[in-house]
DNA sequence: GCGACGCGTTAGTGATGGCTAACGTATTGA
DNA sequence: TCAATACGTTAGCCATCACTAACGCGTCGC
């Protein structure tokens, strides 16, 4: 995976970092969550630890998945630096216009 | 593109949303940040106004892109859905953990 | 009208992505 | 020892992607 941003583009491997979000989990506890395959969730896994956003554990039968900090401050750096200043302010011309639209209680 | 954030998955597409914050520009503009050949640019730009995170405007032989204000709330609505409480909490393990390393005015 | 320009579209190609099915391996409990 | 469990790996398939080259169309200046 040629970029970070690219590693969390698919929605299944997004789902799985904020599953993570919650602590440790097996790749069985993690499948549960999904329609797709195992096989499929762990390809997603090695494909999330490739980019450094997980590592994994081995205890016994079970391998456990949990976020990597370093990982995940990079990618969040990675979107600040993208986010700039210029698009904030367009966005939040965006929200002027909504409200203009929907005069009563916005978001 | 089946979700927008795979829209901007791709690092030429982010530079041009960054082009695009400074203003309006042309397709020959755009294309002159980059190496690859105007029409890919133009189909990147294709693929970014499908997401609808793009416009643009005729007039005379110029095409005018510029951002989409709705779009790019839309966009930064979902990275921040995605980017829970608890993913936060990590990154902050992170930079703990960074200061423990480097104890001299890190980042 | 005519050539130059700005741009979109298309065809074609090589690469990559996501998925399933099947198999292999280590571990556990009986 | 044997079956079940947890997981990785592989092959293969189909879809999608990023890109270039080539063409076509409208627009402008002359």
């Amino acid at each position: 995976m040629h970029d970070l941003v690219a590693a969390v583009a698919e929605p299944n491997r997004r789902r799985l970092l904020q599953l993570l979000g919650n602590g440790e989990r097996t790749v069985t506890q993690l499948a549960g969550n999904f329609t797709v395959s195992r096989s499929a969730i762990s390809q997603h896994l090695g494909v999330l630890a490739e980019a450094g956003l997980v590592t994994s554990r081995r205890e016994g039968r079970f391998q456990y998945y949990r976020l990597d900090p370093h990982g995940m401050a990079a990618l969040r750096a990675e979107l600040e630096s993208f986010w700039t200043r210029e698009l904030d302010q367009i966005v939040q011309d965006a929200s002027m216009i909504t409200r203009m639209h929907q005069p009563r209680g916005g978001p």
